[in-house]
DNA sequence: ACCTGAACACCGTTCAAGT
DNA sequence: ACCTGAACACCGTTCAAGT
């Protein structure tokens, strides 16, 4: 970015800050994935010496968690928040919820196996999020005791869901058609007709059409269950 | 493991091949996660210079599928079977596959971002248990059409819950109550109380033990609803 | 306090040289 | 064909030196 090289020595006016190598490094991830986020590249975006971030970061992880918090927080509570409010039923709040979650992640699937094992404590906007989800869930009437599984579930799904996105379309497509691809074949042809355009080369969205009918099932699954658990 | 240092220049027997190589792949990633996994320890490993490996193997990511393949044919399908052979309900075989395909990938979560995208046509071990539950699925009454759907739905469950395994069971620990966590703070007493052994920090097992129950829920939900999918 | 630049211990992969 | 060892272009991180 900045060419005019700087001579060693601590600058005047600071050059970097956590919130601007949270931005940056989001930018390198959005670009292409978490492999693309490189100490060395991130430093040069941002015109420093890699050893600079080191000022202000605690490691490579440390950043990780920041552009975490910064995701999270673009999840929609909305829904969580109406339901709360009494003004959204149990159905419509999860639904946006889990609509929501996905489509922020699946824009970053190589995020996804940190997110899933992160502490909330250790990200204050997911702490928030789930905070808000368990009060809006314990509101609509769902056993205190039972919230926190109901919780998990959505979430496991949603994970794996977002990494769905990112596999390509022709994940079920065989060579050739042997003794061991008969069948597969033959439900991914009548999966097909039922709905998606011809396959042209051409296509400029790369990302798998074929993820929203299984989210969609699934998605209705957890959502009817969950409503069973309502009490009274 | 071997010592004694091996000139340069081919042995009369050849000392690696495809097989060798995956299985002790396979022993580093057990051992401590995909990370793990370099070229360098493996070479080590087995006893030969990194450059070595090149010999058998094009690069990282084909020794990955290896591990993959040798993974996914622990899988139990059982139950499929059984339900093709009509000695199974399909609720039977659904559950049968899922538990075993979670405890199989619970134990490498670290593969698992991996295994989502990739096709099958890599991975003939792959091919064979899609093309295997697939038949097993159409013979049970779920139209075709419908049957990719449930699979893929099923898969992101159980990839997300697999993740979720490797979590730690601190994850929804706050710090100290703050007016952001009271509601979490809450629901997650609340899980404790029914059924989980007080925390004393010497517990040998770190995994999640609070993954359970949300996949029984999750699983649960999603059999039901494959379940109003089959035909008359 | 906050930067640079050299250094360290790694990576994955390529390739000439050896048998 | 199948190995070794040097080499290349990277990593993340540390640290002395500079202001």
């Amino acid at each position: 970015m900045e060419n005019q090289k700087r001579s060693a020595g601590r600058p005047a006016k600071p050059i970097l800050n956590r919130q601007l190598i949270a931005q940056r490094a989001l930018d390198l991830v959005t670009a292409s994935g978490l492999d693309s986020l490189t100490m060395t590249q991130l430093a040069k975006k941002l015109g420093v010496a890699a050893s600079a971030l080191y000022n202000h970061v605690d490691n490579k992880a440390d950043i990780v968690l920041l552009i975490q918090d910064a995701l999270v927080s673009q999840v929609s509570l909305q829904g969580m928040q109406r339901l709360i409010a009494q003004q959204a039923t149990l159905e419509e709040a999860l639904h946006d919820w889990a609509l929501s979650y996905r489509a922020v992640f699946a824009e970053y699937p190589s995020l996804i196996p940190t997110i899933a094992v992160t502490a909330v404590s250790e990200s204050p906007k997911t702490l928030h999020m789930y905070n808000t989800v368990a009060q809006a869930l314990a509101s609509a009437g769902i056993p205190d005791a039972q919230v926190i599984k109901v919780i998990v579930a959505f979430e496991s799904f949603l994970f794996g869901s977002a990494l769905d996105v990112d596999a390509p379309s022709t994940i079920f497509d065989t060579d050739d058609v042997t003794e061991d691809s008969a069948w597969l074949d033959r439900v991914v042809k009548a999966s097909r007709t039922k709905s998606a355009p011809a396959i042209d080369g051409t296509d400029a969205d790369a990302r798998n059409q074929y993820a929203d009918p299984p989210f969609q099932f699934g998605l209705t699954a957890l959502i009817s269950q969950t409503m069973s658990l309502v009490e009274a």
